[in-house]
DNA sequence: AATGTATACATAATTTTCTTATGTATATAA
DNA sequence: TTATATACATAAGAAAATTATGTATACATT
């Protein structure tokens, strides 16, 4: 497990994209998706995940459908338009910080300026 | 510039990997490097750069020396022991976090197990 | 002389975004 | 009946940023 503050600012890009690929799906099964893929690396809590789905719900970013499944209710949820166009800039943005951070963490050590 | 908040959770991480290829930087260089390095895409703000300076020396990863160039004083950070393994450590994780967030940025779009 | 820009530090108010804790409810396995 | 998994939700609090502001020196331009 990843020490939490890595998260900060990625979730909202996170969740689009899994919708983005996925069509819809419900909240528990992104938590799920997540440590599926980051193989236990990444783990949503409910109290991250469900503020930041209805922010973007309001936001008009993604819309629901409720499905009764045996006795309980889900709540999925798939992008709007809005949302799509969205997922694919913050992914994009995403991608771009993500190599922008690599040639940070991988600058050579000391300053070499000086040598021929 | 990238959306403010993906820079959420890495910073302390940027600022000790600079100073550990560095030696020692006060503030302003750090804010100068890290734009000369991002190509411009990341602008530290010194309203979250001294802060995380100042945490940081708290918790005894950095400490100071002032130096008076010109007519004003300068404060140079530079990694004490602790911080210097704690530099190393983050790094790593940081290192780790962005092929974790790649993989899911990376997923193949739709769900392609049914196929054979 | 005045204005703007760059250098250099700092902090306060506010907002965002998490963590942690808690609550409700069904289903199933031990 | 107890624990675990599924499934949603929210409230309290902490952390970490943004934005705004303040101080001060130095230099170039108007």
């Amino acid at each position: 497990m990843y020490s939490k503050e890595l998260l900060k600012g990625t979730l909202k890009t996170i969740i689009l994209k899994l919708l983005s690929e996925n069509g819809r799906m419900y909240g528990y099964q992104i938590t799920q998706k997540v440590k599926e893929i980051t193989e236990g690396k990444i783990n949503l809590t409910e109290g991250a995940l469900y503020p930041a789905l209805h922010k973007l719900e309001a936001d008009g970013l993604l819309m629901t459908e409720k499905e009764v499944v045996g006795n309980r209710v889900r709540k999925y949820y798939k992008l709007t338009q809005t949302g799509n166009s969205k997922a694919t800039e913050m992914v994009d943005e995403l991608k771009q910080f993500i190599e922008t951070l690599k040639a940070i963490m991988n600058v050579a050590p000391q300053n070499l300026s000086w040598s021929v």
